[in-house]
DNA sequence: ACCTGAACACCGTTCAAGT
DNA sequence: ACCTGAACACCGTTCAAGT
């Protein structure tokens, strides 16, 4: 009613309706009702769904701060546990996030800082270009699935489709932890 | 109009529908029409549409041999890297054939016995139960998520969105072996 | 047991028209 | 430049009723 609406004035309204209701409740139709406007208006501002998505999966993946590249730096691989780690719970943070982080990754539409940034990683620790690339896509592909696997897991199980397990919940870190060494100790013999 | 209608029937059409259109053809109302029966008959057979899908799902990865685990068996770096291989193409098989089994695994809706036949193969080769399924878990998400990125982007390339790159193309398959081998290089030195 | 007919409650997208 | 109003072309699911 009162204003003009902006791109960030969508994207924020999306981001919360995401945290508020997942993937489900991303509909142009109820971002345009809790603007108070027509949902055709949206599309002045954003070319389709997939673009608004786009913008979503980028605020996402925001917080994953980039490891020092100066002096005193980390060994390499404590860096790439730190990344995972972080883009892990970036993903975390929203119902659905990981999911939604993949998609956008698929299409190339954004959210490829956290690739680059494990890319950076690997190149800057001596690696060939295309084995940091092919290493990255690894790293990433084992944090984005497992992830999506967990969320999908813990929104059946509190839609009631499936128990609530404590117990495997409470080790989901330790597993994915010990998938992170993992892939770290395949990186360590991948190095020329 | 003829005969009954029968689960095997709703399937074959629904594989038959993916082949040809990918996940986007694969509609409730398009099966019941290619059947010349009312959609809602499809839900005497089905609970659900993700249910139907899950048996689409099974039937993609069904191709998938499990490994000799006799006497004259392959070292079992080259068994993971066999299975890791069948499992792609099975995917490659079916337009947005990764997407929907990565979907249904992550429902644990099927299409699980890829992962359980890693994992077998693991225990065999004497790692522990629990690493076993973390190093499965890899290798599984490794493939789903690059053949998902990769049928994702061919797509996109089909549809004229993207320009087909025939460069790109043809090292997939080089970069994906290469992904195999840096899990299988961390699956050695994780085995205890 | 198996299916029809019809409705319910949704979707994303387009486009002329207004201001 | 920015938005309204209304339509188009779809979805999955339910359920009384038929046979």
């Amino acid at each position: 009613m009162a204003d003009r609406i902006t791109r960030a004035d969508i994207v924020e309204v999306a981001v919360s309706l995401l945290a508020a209701g997942g993937l489900h409740a991303l509909a142009m139709r109820r971002i345009a009702g809790e603007l108070g406007v027509q949902q055709s208006a949206l599309y002045w501002h954003f070319e389709n769904k997939q673009q608004l998505l786009a913008a979503v999966a980028e605020r996402i993946v925001a917080p994953v701060d980039p490891p020092d590249l100066g002096a005193d730096q980390a060994p390499w691989s404590q860096q790439i546990l730190t990344l995972g780690t972080r883009l892990r719970a970036a993903l975390l943070a929203y119902p659905d996030g990981a999911e939604l982080v993949a998609t956008m990754l698929a299409f190339r539409l954004g959210a490829q800082r956290p690739v680059q940034q494990i890319t950076d990683v690997l190149v800057n620790a001596g690696f060939a270009p295309t084995e940091a690339e092919v290493a990255a896509s690894v790293l990433v592909h084992f944090v984005l699935g497992y992830t999506t696997d967990e969320q999908q897991h813990r929104q059946a199980a509190a839609i009631g489709a499936i128990e609530h397990d404590d117990h495997a919940t409470a080790s989901a870190d330790e597993r994915f932890a010990r998938g992170l060494d993992l892939i770290v100790a395949g990186m360590t013999s991948a190095r020329s």
